[in-house]
RNA sequence: GCGCCGGUAGCUCAGUGGAUAGAGCAGUAGCCUUCUAAGCUAUUGGUCGCAGGUCCGAUUCCUGCCCGGCGCACCA
């Protein structure tokens, strides 16, 4: 509705000034006692145009009004020169229907069809546990991925593997417990049991990391984050199907590629970056750069057409060469990174170190262990990537009532409860076909389905800006909504089988939403709690 | 020194070039003979880090500064 509106202004704006481009905002209002949709196209073209917003907005409006369009019932003009619409009781009515009729669909769009998109995230090292912050990331990007889905795109999510550089040698180490170790921790322990007997460090350190892949990492991310990869990508892979020697030859025949001091260096500065990068050592040796050159050549013949990677703010500084390098071997398409700041674990208003001595959380699974996979999940979404987050332990482990996540699953749980109660109390009450939606009237109601109707349009805007965590948001507003709704309105009414339908459909609706929220988010709709 | 991110209510965080800056928790006052009180209703609380600038209008954009986090290898 939000697009149609704009190009309805747009043609009134065209009609009426002979304009044919205004670069004006169609939003939803502050208040809801300013409409459902407020323009701000007056104030933008009063300059312009030489008249006062006022002036201009009632034109537009009379204007608008001449279409005579069924979905609005009223149109207001608002000092300082808002234009605030107001949809119909009927078209609002009509949204209930059609959550009835797309149930699980609704929100589902095409505008992705045809596009490919890999999603890169976590990609941790497979040289120890993942940590709070890799769960983060890993929450994140799955519910972009989700949303991708649900908005048309085809979605790969893909996780990179070092399995291949210097760090399985330093894990060689650590399993050996020799002076070059760089890890520890109980999972070390027990490889050392497995494996100090043997001698190769870097045979170790490969039975090592696969064993760390497949028994740890793998498993927190498939049974405990409930995340599931598409491609489990090798960095080894990546070296042995020469994607690495080939992206280097292409880099080379671009003549993007100069020596210096006995090193092959990229001119990753001609694409953005702050300095070049080296491709081949001094020693001969291929970088670990030249190895991210070869899985990104190994990216683009896949055919994507947009990538996405999350990184932890800990590696923000690989963007610039990323995306240097995306360019320089021919990527036209759109290369987006989310960036998620480091994750603070509070406890008791102090921040809980980072130490499994002290017997504090750092794992993300043991995260999950202790809160539940919902909280974790509803936590770590609810706050944008960009910020430093404090995770409150205490409050996240109360599981209580101060916990959002009850709040909106409890909504879902209340509704399944009196369709249940309805199901089993009034025999009557079968036929949910032939409902007379016109009953809702109610400010309640309204209000309760104007918040559903928003629905198909925040899954439109985050497939485009990603910004997920306007998920958890929705899904709070929403539930607060239906609260407030069944305290005010009572759904069966024995006296009233008509409206008792009318409002029964009603919540039906919002469960399938909030349903299609929550698993958007990843989080569990119970029937009961 | 350079770069990225943050600085909004007591706490944790949303938000926006415009209409009285929002939510949860905490505080205060009410609401269970009625479909789940894990709920609802009302209410207290803010110099949107500081200083300039652009604009009819800035918490939002620009510049400078202050505070906090992270990053700045021929390491992977």
């Amino acid at each position: 509705m939000k697009k149609q509106l704009a190009e309805i202004i747009k043609k009134a704006v065209l009609e009426l000034f002979d304009l044919e481009q205004a670069d004006f905002a169609v939003e939803y209002p502050k208040d809801e006692k300013f409409g459902d949709y407020a323009a701000n196209v007056a104030m933008v073209l009063a300059k312009k145009l030489g008249k006062s917003p006022i002036e201009i907005a009632e034109a537009i409006k009379l204007q608008v009004t001449s279409y005579k369009l069924q979905t609005f019932e009223k149109i207001e003009v608002v000092a300082p020169g808002y234009i605030n619409f107001y949809l119909s009781e009927k078209y609002l009515q009509d949204v209930v229907v059609e959550i009835q009729d797309k149930k699980e669909k609704f929100g589902e769009s095409e505008i992705g069809k045809g596009v490919k998109i890999n999603n890169e995230f976590i990609s941790a090292n497979p040289t120890g546990p993942l940590t709070v912050g890799n769960g983060r990331g890993g929450f994140c990007g799955d519910a972009i991925s989700r949303v991708l889905r649900k908005t048309g795109f085809e979605v790969v999510n893909e996780y990179y593997i070092n399995d291949a550089g210097g760090q399985v040698l330093k894990l060689g180490h650590s399993v050996l417990k020799d002076e070059e170790a760089a890890y520890t921790g109980e999972y070390i322990d027990e490889l050392n049991k497995k494996y100090g007997e043997l001698t190769d460090v870097k045979e170790i350190g490969q039975l090592a990391a696969k064993e760390v892949l497949e028994n740890i990492i793998k498993k927190v991310v498939v049974e405990k984050m409930q995340i599931s990869f598409d491609v489990w990508m090798s960095e080894k892979k990546i070296q042995d199907e020469n994607f690495v020697e080939r992206s280097i030859e292409i880099l080379k025949e671009k003549k993007l590629t100069y020596e210096s001091e006995g090193a092959l260096w990229l001119k990753t500065t001609k694409f953005g970056d702050d300095k070049d990068r080296v491709l081949i050592k001094s020693d001969g040796q291929k970088s670990y750069f030249a190895g991210d050159c070869g899985y990104m050549l190994n990216k683009i013949e896949r055919n994507f057409s947009r990538l996405i990677m999350g990184l932890g703010a800990d590696h923000h500084g690989y963007i610039s060469r990323l995306r240097a390098v995306a360019k320089a071997l021919g990527f036209e398409g759109d290369f987006r990174f989310v960036i998620s700041q480091l994750v603070r674990i509070m406890k008791d208003g102090k921040e809980a170190r980072m130490s499994k001595r002290a017997g504090n959380v750092v794992n993300v699974d043991e995260l999950i262990d202790a809160v539940g996979s919902d909280v974790t999940r509803f936590f770590f979404l609810m706050y944008s990537p960009d910020t430093h987050m404090s995770f409150d332990l205490g409050l996240a482990e109360e599981k209580s009532q101060k916990n959002p996540v009850f709040y909106v699953q409890y909504a879902h749980a209340r509704i399944c409860s009196v369709v249940r109660k309805a199901q089993d109390s009034i025999t009557k009450i079968q036929d949910t076909n032939n409902v007379d939606l016109s009953l809702l009237k109610d400010e309640k109601e309204l209000s309760l389905i104007r918040e559903l109707n928003k629905f198909p349009e925040l899954v439109e805007e985050l497939s485009q800006s990603y910004e997920v965590h306007k998920l958890p948001y929705f899904a709070i507003k929403l539930a607060d909504k239906f609260h407030s709704f069944y305290n005010a309105c009572k759904v069966i009414d024995e006296e009233n089988l008509e409206l008792t339908k009318a409002r029964l459909n009603l919540i039906t609706a919002v469960k399938i939403v909030l349903a299609e929220t929550l698993d958007l988010i990843g989080v569990s709709a119970p029937e009961k709690m």
